[in-house]
DNA sequence: ACTTTGCGTATTTTCGAAAATATGTCTCAT
DNA sequence: ATGAGACATATTTTCGAAAATACGCAAAGT
């Protein structure tokens, strides 16, 4: 062969189309791909091997999402990072997981516990076996997320719920691009276990305002560390 | 010709596939295109003259604002509609309406009131102009979608909106549903122009407890009027 | 009778070429 | 020098055919 052309072949979704969303998703929150950073169609068919109107489908689930924009007749980019969005984010984020959150504890039953408890459990043991800058870590992130995801797992609210998740991959890409700069990872350790404690022992108020300074907290953090490579708002 | 095969040609968007999108979103909630019919490519095809692949596109984009579902390699659906999802749904409008009325009411500058007082006046208009069954009138509609428009559209918040528009017209769905068999419309006239009083006036505890009560009273009427429709939640 | 297997048809999914649109460059008139 | 117009190139957008996959029905086996 003389080109480094892929011929495309599925990992992950059961059709292409998806399957390379998740693939563009996942280098986009990572930032291999830049915030800004033009996606053509040609560049994107040699390293994906697919081709353009399947790129193209792939393409329109992330604008959904927010990750990409479209400028019509000028093609696709990588949604730009700004203090401005990050606001907006970090707001939205706040009010919807609050209510998830609340609406988890609840309802939450017996297989929620044991959701929330043993999610903490492995992402714990993660932080113990790496304990230096934990945070770039791949398997870290994976068990992250599925802890927050587990706490508001029992809410019930299908619609609510995937606005989170893709406010969630929107929020990581702000996490991965201060990580380059941050000086050492926040000790999280504990904010995560008072959260589980807070809901599993139903205090709702108590979890709610521990959520949202959790978010909050991240946020200020990833603006103070991150101010290099954001655009100004 | 030999066929009914039209000519795709775009009225509204930019590119044809975000323009059938949008012919496609508009039959789906007017219910032209009911609940749970399977949108198979061949009959698109007829009825909107593109391609295969444009289709699918704009399919994708209905599919993330939840107006159309997407069984994995057995094609499309228009979403079905059941108690459970308006219950979902309105709670979900709640909650991001209020959040986006009480902020709106909060930075609102002098366009933003001119903009909910000019929009309330044409409601008003056509309501007068048409005082049956209004609620069945496109033009109403469009009236009444633009003055809710309005009221939240100073809050600055443009993921949460984006999510409000797309909620919006998904309960629209179901209004118009309920509309078959609702004998009258209800009088939303006085909730419209005292929402208005109350946004103007700068009393954001009223606003947001009018526009909360506003939503679950419409989400109730439809949950009446519609159940022989919707299927058991 | 009831499930399983194989095959033809219907339908979706993917592809690369062709059309449409934007971008950049050069020329020419002022 | 500068700006407008025209051509050439780069890029996106759309198309219909081809490949892949699911579905229905008949035949065979238990």
């Amino acid at each position: 062969m003389t080109t480094t052309a892929l011929k495309a072949r599925k990992e992950f979704g059961k059709t292409l189309a998806s399957d390379i969303a998740h693939r563009l998703r996942n280098e986009i929150v990572t930032c291999q791909l830049k915030p800004n950073e033009s996606l053509k169609f040609d560049a994107l068919r040699l390293s994906f091997g697919a081709s353009f109107t399947t790129l193209r489908e792939a393409l329109t689930l992330l604008v959904a999402e927010g990750l990409v924009v479209a400028e019509e007749q000028r093609g696709y980019k990588v949604a730009p990072v700004t203090l401005e969005d990050l606001h907006d984010l970090t707001h939205a984020r706040i009010l919807i997981e609050v209510d998830l959150m609340r609406r988890s504890i609840e309802k939450g039953d017996d297989d929620w516990e044991i959701r929330v408890i043993s999610s903490l459990h492995r992402l714990v043991r993660i932080e113990e076996r790496a304990p230096e800058d934990y945070a770039s870590n791949t398997e870290w992130k994976a068990a992250h997320r599925q802890f927050h995801e587990a706490l508001v797992s029992a809410s019930g609210s299908p619609t609510l719920l995937a606005v989170r998740n893709s406010l969630f991959d929107r929020a990581e890409r702000y996490r991965n691009l201060s990580a380059i700069f941050r000086p050492h990872p926040r000790d999280k350790a504990g904010e995560h276990r008072a959260l589980m404690q807070a809901a599993i022992g139903r205090n709702a108020d108590q979890a709610c305002a521990l959520i949202a300074s959790h978010i909050q907290t991240t946020s200020n953090n990833v603006a103070r560390y991150a101010s290099g490579v954001i655009s100004a708002g």
